[in-house]
Formats: structure tokens, C-alpha cells, sequence
DNA sequence: GACCACTATGTTATGACATTACACAGCCAA
DNA sequence: TTGGCTGTGTAATGTCATAACATAGTGGTC
């Protein structure tokens, strides 16, 4: 079902099913469409996702409390991806900048900040549904 | 008891809340503490939060759902404002970088994709508690 | 094989965050 | 004085996330 042999049932499910979504999606509405393959309780929607988030194949929008399958696995270990998201048609683009993690670093270093974790994102509307 | 004479009184309570914490607030912490005010329903503070974000006196924090203070208000026009939030002591710092806005925006205009608004939050320990 | 530690799972209940819907009051301009 | 606009009060509901407890498999060690 899933090219990720390595997970587990649940997880498998979830991954799969994030992959096929052309949007984020929250954590209930994963559920409710792996009612059908056995899964009841949001829990088990959220401990999987909890280790895909681990592993690096899906990523949490905190903007919107959603989730989405990583676009480009094992290719960012940048440690900074930025994400930006169309309000209009749901879609995200995923993409790191090496320079906005420098001056990112640079001010957490004059600072002595210790950073462990680094969100961004920007809502919009991508060039489609701009037009 | 506010400075800001031009705010209604739901307004004014919420933001002299924030104004005095000492970490972010969520607005049922806000709630809670307002209730010898006369405050008894979400909604009152989630209003009053609303016209603060618009107006730029408060901001809200996605990565966890909480609220604060503006620390510079009227001070950052640059459209793009961070944050590092300690998870320790949750002492928030507001900085902004004109390099970074500028990657960004630089990447949105090459996408063609039209910002509405960024969030950027740094998250980690502050320079007192890594020590 | 018996044991133990570790990870995953299933289920119920609860907690935390946010909005919808409706009613009412004040203000100001037409 | 009427109508539009903004702010307010309240109840009910919707959405997101975790705590607590019980069970089951897996793999290593003795
Ligand atoms: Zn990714
Ligand atoms: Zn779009
Ligand atoms: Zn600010
Ligand atoms: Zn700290």
C-alpha cells in the first residue's frame, strides 16, 4: 500500500493518506477517512503522525493546525523549511533558503539563544488562484 | 489603567493582561484572570485579541496557541516580524530581518505567489536558561 | 522456554482552543 | 428617526489534542 516498508499499520495509513490529499488536512479529518481500515480513536491518528513528523515524512502547519506529507523526503536537512500555503486552493509549497537560515542562526547566536525548532510560514495565494 | 485611550474597555482589560505577563498567555489563561473584571465568555477576549492583532498591539503565537504584547508597537512596519519563545521560561523576543523579508519576498515574487502574512517563531531556550 | 524491556495498539474520557448564532445597546450620519 | 456600524453579552457548539489505563507483539538475555 505504501512505498515506506518500514512503518507500522497506522502509520502506513496515515502516511498514505496525507500523500494523496491535494490539501493539508487536520488530524480528525485523517481519521474519519481511515474509519474504514479499522482506525476509531484520534489517538491513533496522532501517534502515528507523531512519528512521521520524527522520521521527516509529514510536517505540521502550525498556522492551521493541519498536516501534510513532506514533499521532498530526506532532502531537507537544511533544519529550516519554510512553507508556504495557498488560503484559496489548499496548496502547499515546501522550500528551505539557506541565506534566511544563516541570518536566523546569526541572530540566535549574538542572542545566545539555543534554538531547537524553527516554524515558517507564509498564507497567501499562489499563482494560480491569484490570477 | 491603560495607555491606550482609544481602546474599548474589553480591549483595554486584555491588553494590560498581556502587557503585564511575563510569558505568553492563552486566551483562557486571559479569561480567568479577567473574570473579577466582568469578563464571562471566550468570545469577549477572543474580540478584544482580534482588533489587537489588527491593530498590531498584541501578536499571536501559532506554535502554541497563546498571545502577547506587542514589545515595539508601532515599530515594525516591515510586514515581517520573529519570534524566539523559550520553552522554559516562555520570555519571548520579537526581532525583524530585512534579509530575510527580503529572501522571501524574492522567493514569493519568482512563485508568483501573493503574501497575505508570515509567521516566523524560533523556539528553544533563551541565553539565561541554557545556562 | 521464561523473563524482561520496549514499542505499538485500542478505548474511554477529558482537557484545551475557537467559533456560530442570536439578542441587545450605543453611536453617528443621512 | 431611521438605518448602518461597531461593540457587547450569553449559550451552545465545534474543533483540536492529550491523559490514563489495558493489552499485545517483538526481540534480547539468561
Ligand atoms: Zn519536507
Ligand atoms: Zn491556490
Ligand atoms: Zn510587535
Ligand atoms: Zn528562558
Amino acid at each position: 500500500m505504501s512505498a515506506h516498508s518500514d512503518l507500522t499499520r497506522n502509520q502506513s495509513l496515515v502516511l498514505d493518506r496525507l500523500e494523496k490529499a491535494d490539501a493539508p488536512m487536520s488530524a480528525y479529518a485523517i481519521l474519519d477517512q481511515l474509519r474504514d481500515d479499522g482506525l476509531r480513536a484520534p489517538l491513533q491518528v496522532y501517534r502515528a503522525l507523531e512519528k512521521l513528523l520524527d522520521m521527516g515524512l509529514a510536517h505540521r502547519l502550525e498556522s492551521m493546525n493541519a498536516f501534510v506529507a513532506c514533499a521532498q523526503p530526506h532532502c531537507h536537512d537544511s533544519g529550516l523549511i519554510a512553507f508556504a500555503i495557498c488560503e484559496k486552493c489548499g496548496q502547499v509549497s515546501e522550500f528551505s533558503d539557506d541565506v534566511v537560515r544563516e541570518r536566523l542562526n546569526g541572530w540566535a547566536d549574538r542572542e545566545g539563544f539555543v534554538v531547537k525548532r524553527t516554524t515558517m510560514e507564509i498564507r497567501g495565494e499562489c499563482r494560480a488562484c491569484a490570477a
